[in-house]
DNA sequence: TTGTAGGCGTTATCAC
DNA sequence: GTGATAACGCCTACAA
C-alpha cells in the first residue's frame, strides 16, 4: 500500500507536506507542489478512506434509503443522485429499508458506524419523530422524497399527488368515463393516502356514486394491480375506467383487461402515476401522470451538497411539477 | 460519538475488555462480558467503522461493478447479493461503469482507497488483463457474473447464451417460422456474440439463408429494439419471427410491430431473453429465455464468503441453467 | 482474566 | 515553507 510516507520519502520532504500538497492546502511551494503530486501519480497513490475518515471525521458518504432499491421507480431518482455526487466527489451508500425502517437498525449504522455525512430517504412510512431526532441531534442534514412533512425544518422533495390523483380522474370522466375505480398502494405511505383523497375528490365533485365503493388495494407491483383488476371487472361490470396509483399496477390491470377480452382504451381505460420508462412500450402504451423523478434525485443530492458545503440548513419544501402523459390507454 | 473508552469508564475496565468483549473473542469473564454488552446496548454503542478498517486493514465491504445499476436487469441480481450480505454483515458499495470501466478510476478507488474485501463484476466488456491484475497482485477475491473467462483462476458465474440463443431459435423454427430475424445487443459484450452465435448456429443447422442477413444491432435498450424491428419490417418483409438480445429491446420490437398493424403471435413471433419481471406482463406476455439472475448474485455473494473466511480461491466456473419461458408472444 | 502500549494512515497544530 | 508531534477510535500483542 502506498501511503503519504513512501511519496514523502522519495520526495524528500516530510508526510505532513505531502498531505498539504495533496489536499491543495496553502503553504507549499508551488514546485515541490508539482513533484509530490508527479510521484503521487507514478505510484499510483490513492489516499486511504479510513484513515482520513478517522481523523477528519467526515465519511464523504452520503446514505441513501429506500423501500427496495431494484424497484424500477428508484432507478431514475439513483441516477439524478449519482449525477450530482459524481460531481461533488460523494460516494452513495445505498441501504433498502423494505418499508421497515423504525425497526431495522440500518439507519443507526449509517449514522453513527459509517458517519454519514448527509442522508437522502426516499419515500418511507415511518413517523418523522421515529428517525429524525437522531439525526437533528448529530446535525446530519437529511432530505425526504416522496414526503411533505409538515415541519418546517426538514427538507422536503415530492409533487402534488392529490393534484396529480385529480387530473387522472378527471382525465377519465372527461372522456366521458362514469363509473371509474381507483387502485390504491400500499395504506402506510402518504403518497397512496394522498392519491386517494385526489380520486375520492374528483368523484365527489362530478357527483359520481359513492367514492369508497370502487377503491380496490394493492401493494404497487404488478401482480397486486392485476388481481385488483379481476376483482373490479367481476364486482363491478359496469366499470369502465380505473386510475391505478402507479405504473406497475398499471401493467398488471392491462393484462387482465387483456384476458378479460376487452380491449383498451375502447372497452376499458386505464391511467396509472409514474411514468416509468417502459410505460412507453405497454400495449397499448399506458397514459399515466409523470413524477420528475430523475430531477428529484438530482434535486435531493444539490441541497444536500449545499448544505455540507456550509449553506444553512432552513429546511426546503420543494414541490416539483408533475405531468399529464396522454398515450393511447385512455 | 459514544466509544469503547466510555463504555470502559462505565464498566470499570480497560478499552481492551471492552474490544474483546464485544467482538466475541476468548478470554473474558462471561459476568464482564454480559456487562459490557449492556452497556453498549444501553449506550447505543456502534463502532466506528473507520477506526476498524484502519486497523483491521479490512472494510467489510464488497464492491459491485456494473454498467448501470438503474437497469431493470440487475435487480434481481441485487436482491440475490443483498440477501447474503445481510446474513455475513457485509456491506454493498455500488459502482457504475457505465461499460467504460477502463478509462474510470473507479475500480482503483474501490480497491485502494475503500479497500473493499471483494469484488463482484456483472457483465463488464472489459479485457481481463487490464482489471484483474490489480486484484491478483492486492490477493482480491472478486467474481465474474455474465463471463466466462478461459483463465481457470477467475470466478465466473455464467449461463450458456450461446445454446439459450440457439433453443431461442431453433423454438421460432419449430412453430414454422422459416425467416427469422435477429437484434443484437451491444457488440463489444461477450454475451451478445454468444447470443449471435447461438442465433447463426441455429439458422445455418436448418439450412436457411445466409445467417448474416437478418441481423440488427440495438443497445438493449427498448427504443433500438423499437428501431430495429421497423427496419426489419422494412427490409425484410418476408420476415415473420425474431429473437431479440434481450426482454428491454424486445418491448420495444413489440411495439414496432403492433404500430404496423400486425398481430403477435399470428403474423409475427417474438422471443426475447432474461425473463425480466415485467416480460409476464406483456400485451402478448413474452415467450423468453429466463436467466437466474437471483441466482447468480446470491452464488457470488456465497463465493466471494466463502474465500473471505479462508477458503481457497481456485477459481469457481459456475455455469447456471437457463430455462426457456413459454408465454403468448411466440 | 485483565491492562498497557503501540500502531493503523491521515490531518491539524504548532513550532521552526 | 517545512517538519515534528499528537490525535482520531480501534485492535492486538504482550505483560501482569
Amino acid at each position: 500500500m502506498v501511503t503519504i510516507k513512501d511519496i514523502a520519502r522519495r520526495a524528500g520532504v516530510s508526510p505532513s507536506v505531502v498531505s498539504r500538497a495533496l489536499n491543495n492546502k496553502y503553504g507549499v511551494k508551488e514546485s515541490t507542489k508539482e513533484l509530490i503530486e508527479a510521484i503521487a501519480k507514478e505510484m499510483n497513490y490513492y489516499p486511504n478512506a479510513a484513515a482520513r475518515r478517522l481523523v477528519t471525521r467526515k465519511s464523504g458518504m452520503i446514505g441513501v434509503m429506500m423501500a427496495d432499491i431494484s424497484e424500477p421507480f428508484y432507478a431514475q431518482i439513483i441516477k439524478g443522485m449519482e449525477y450530482v455526487a459524481n460531481q461533488t466527489g460523494y460516494t452513495l451508500l445505498f441501504s433498502n429499508s423494505y418499508d421497515n425502517l423504525e425497526k431495522t437498525d440500518v439507519l443507526q449504522k449509517m449514522i453513527v458506524a459509517e458517519n454519514v455525512d448527509g442522508l437522502v430517504i426516499v419515500g418511507s412510512n415511518v413517523q418523522d419523530k421515529n428517525f429524525t431526532w437522531l439525526l437533528r441531534k448529530k446535525k446530519i442534514p437529511f432530505v425526504l422524497i416522496e414526503r411533505n412533512l409538515d415541519d418546517e425544518n426538514v427538507n422536503c422533495i415530492w409533487i402534488d399527488n392529490k393534484k396529480g390523483a385529480y387530473l387522472a380522474t378527471k382525465f377519465l370522466f372527461e372522456k366521458g368515463h362514469r363509473e371509474i375505480a381507483h387502485i390504491t398502494g400500499n395504506l402506510q405511505n402518504q403518497v397512496t393516502m394522498e392519491r386517494l383523497a385526489g380520486y375520492k375528490t374528483a368523484i365527489s365533485e362530478f357527483g359520481l356514486s359513492d367514492p369508497d365503493r370502487r377503491v380496490f388495494h394493492g401493494n404497487y407491483v404488478c401482480q397486486d394491480g392485476y388481481q385488483a383488476m379481476q376483482d373490479i371487472l367481476n364486482i363491478h361490470p359496469d366499470c369502465t375506467g380505473v386510475f391505478v396509483a402507479n405504473d406497475s399496477m398499471a401493467y398488471g390491470a392491462l393484462q387482465a383487461i387483456h384476458e378479460a377480452g376487452l380491449v383498451v382504451p375502447r372497452d376499458f381505460a386505464v391511467i396509472g402515476f409514474d411514468d416509468l420508462e417502459f410505460s412507453a412500450f405497454t400495449n397499448p402504451p399506458l397514459t399515466t401522470v409523470r413524477q420528475p423523478r430523475y430531477d428529484m434525485g438530482k434535486k435531493s443530492m444539490e441541497i444536500l451538497t449545499r448544505i455540507l458545503q456550509g449553506e444553512e440548513n432552513n429546511g426546503i419544501n420543494l414541490c416539483l411539477p408533475f405531468e399529464l402523459i396522454i398515450r393511447n390507454s385512455a
